[in-house]
RNA sequence: CUGGGUGUAGCGUAGCUUGGUAGCGCGCCAGCAUGGGGUGCUGGAGGUCGGAGGUUCAAAUCCUCUCACCCAGACCA
């Protein structure tokens, strides 16, 4: 490799400080820039282009699903927030709030929205009286806050951008099935949009959500081999309900309880995104989400007709993908690491050489393989190495989740795993919290989720021996 | 919140022990050449050393206080 004996700032090997690595690339790609408020990131134009391209496609597809999107306040009235306890047990070490309004000292103190379950359901107990007014599916994209004492950008800030969805229904068994369907469809997303695979499941007691009946979530496993919360969807049942007194009379003019379902996806994917996929050189970014697709770099740019066929090919290619033309003076080389390093998909060469013959070289991103392309059927071929780029990543992505995948039948065992391995355990497990919590005193592990698809690997808790038919995915999470 | 560390130009740093008024690399600006992996040469601009106070003829350097950030824990999407 050439590079490296240069006077280049590099960024740090994966290998040698996957942190490091994480922030180095986060801002030499360009996507955030951290502020004066501790805590809290600048989202730059490129890595706001990456949740924006996340937020529009996620979006068509909750309203495909008959959700509507609303917005509500950003303060929540402290007495509101202390409707159901679960909940505010569950949030309130971690509560930003405000306490004057200019120089006046407010009577209530409010808190900025951790989430926003109350003020859903108390609009819902207002407008829902009637089975004709269920079921209601609402989606806000917003940003909340939550104290946290450590931050790192996108993974852990104390704001954040994420969408969080919340619906009502008449029935337990219509908002069981709407929990499960709004996993799948993030799941979903995660897999063929993404590029990132998730496994599926339940989470446990102890690590649900303050407040749910039932909480789902899919998992991603990182570069690194720890755990990544990728999305939840919560079942609430009909316990926020009853501490909100939401109800409507039914069709045979009887009094119930509505259930309810909420979701969300954060800005915390991106980091997913970056872990999951990036290398050495920096970013890769999966094909259908780059906000560029294709980068153009003409070589030799002051040679009769090389500008020329390069903004011809801009204008055919941007007919079909999203496309960049770099005609600054900065060198051949350098835009190759720039590009690079912000995970643009593919890098299309033009210069003298290539017009001559008619051609141009494609350099794919996730491999650094090299083509020479015709510029006869450059959309085909471009169309096609997209759809490879995007398989390719979530293939090295999958294995690198089965290789790190093991199973344990003790806790020491568990521990020996994720210390030399790091990764995923499966271990059977008996639905007791102490064995739970002895597995996070002794191992600094937690249980990531129970997975929809068992498996059978035994048939005792791998801690206190019990008899268990319960198989639960360990390991340490970001 | 507990333990450790660091603050000097946009970024990375030297100088601090033995006080004398700040040096280097990257980046930035201009020009010329170059252009298929961070291109070369020439010429420029930019800091008063996190903040406050003190000692001194004189403080980036010594003393006191303070603020911020980073790393490892605990807490968390």
């Amino acid at each position: 490799m050439a590079k490296g004996d240069k006077n280049v700032e590099m960024i740090t090997s994966r290998d040698v400080d996957f942190a490091q690595w994480y922030t180095d690339v986060v801002k030499k790609a360009g996507l955030v820039e951290y502020s004066s408020v501790k805590g809290c990131v600048i989202l730059l134009p490129y890595g706001y282009a990456i949740w924006e391209m996340i937020k529009t496609e996620l979006d068509a597809r909750f309203k495909a699903v008959g959700n509507e999107n609303v917005y509500f306040p950003m303060f929540i009235p402290e007495s509101l927030l202390q409707r159901e306890k679960d909940h505010i047990e569950g949030f309130a070490p971690e509560v930003a709030w405000v306490t004057h309004g200019g120089d006046e000292e407010l009577e209530e103190r409010l808190c900025i929205r951790p989430t926003s379950e109350v003020l859903f359901c108390e609009y819902f107990a207002n407008a829902i009286q009637s089975h004709r007014d269920l079921p209601k599916k609402f989606n806000q994209w917003c940003s909340v806050v939550r104290w946290e004492k450590s931050t790192r950008p996108f993974l852990r800030t104390r704001e954040f951008m994420w969408q969080e969805g919340h619906t009502a229904h008449a029935t337990a068994e219509e908002a069981d099935a709407f929990t499960l369907m709004m996993l799948h469809l993030y799941a979903d997303f995660a897999e063929n949009y993404l590029a990132l695979p998730v496994l599926r499941g339940r989470k446990t007691e102890k690590e649900k959500f303050a407040g749910a009946k039932e909480t789902l979530t899919i998992e991603s496993m990182m570069h690194d081999g720890k755990a990544l919360q990728t999305a939840t969807s919560h079942n609430f049942g009909s316990d926020f309900a009853k501490a909100f007194d939401i109800t409507y009379t039914d069709k045979e003019n009887k009094l119930q309880h509505i259930h309810q379902t909420s979701w969300g996806l954060s800005t915390r994917l991106i980091g997913g995104i970056i872990m999951a996929h990036g290398d050495d050189n920096g970013l890769v970014l999966p094909p259908k989400i780059a906000p560029i697709q294709v980068v153009i770099i003409p070589i030799a740019s002051h040679k009769e007709g090389v500008l020329d066929k390069a903004y011809e090919l801009e204008n055919t290619l941007s007919r079909h993908f999203r496309v960049k033309l770099d005609v600054s003076d900065r060198t051949p080389g350098w835009k190759y690491a720039e590009y690079e390093m912000k995970g643009v998909p593919i890098r299309l060469e033009i210069g003298p050489k290539d017009i001559e013959k008619g051609q141009c070289v494609l350099v794919l991103r996730d491999n650094g393989e090299k083509i020479v392309a015709s510029l006869d059927n450059l959309v085909e071929e471009v169309q096609m190495r997209l759809y490879t780029i995007h398989k390719a990543i979530y293939e090295k992505a999958r294995k690198n989740r089965e290789n790190r995948t093991n199973t344990a039948f003790s806790i020491d065992e568990l521990r020996e795993k994720l210390d030399t391995a790091a990764g995923f355990v499966k271990a059977m497990w008996c639905g007791e919290r102490t064995c739970e919590d002895a597995v996070k005193e002794q191992a600094t592990a937690t249980s990531r989720l129970m997975p929809f698809v068992s498996e059978n690997i035994g048939d005792t808790c791998f801690v206190c021996g019990k008899p268990s038919d319960t198989l639960v995915v360990w390991g340490r999470a970001y």
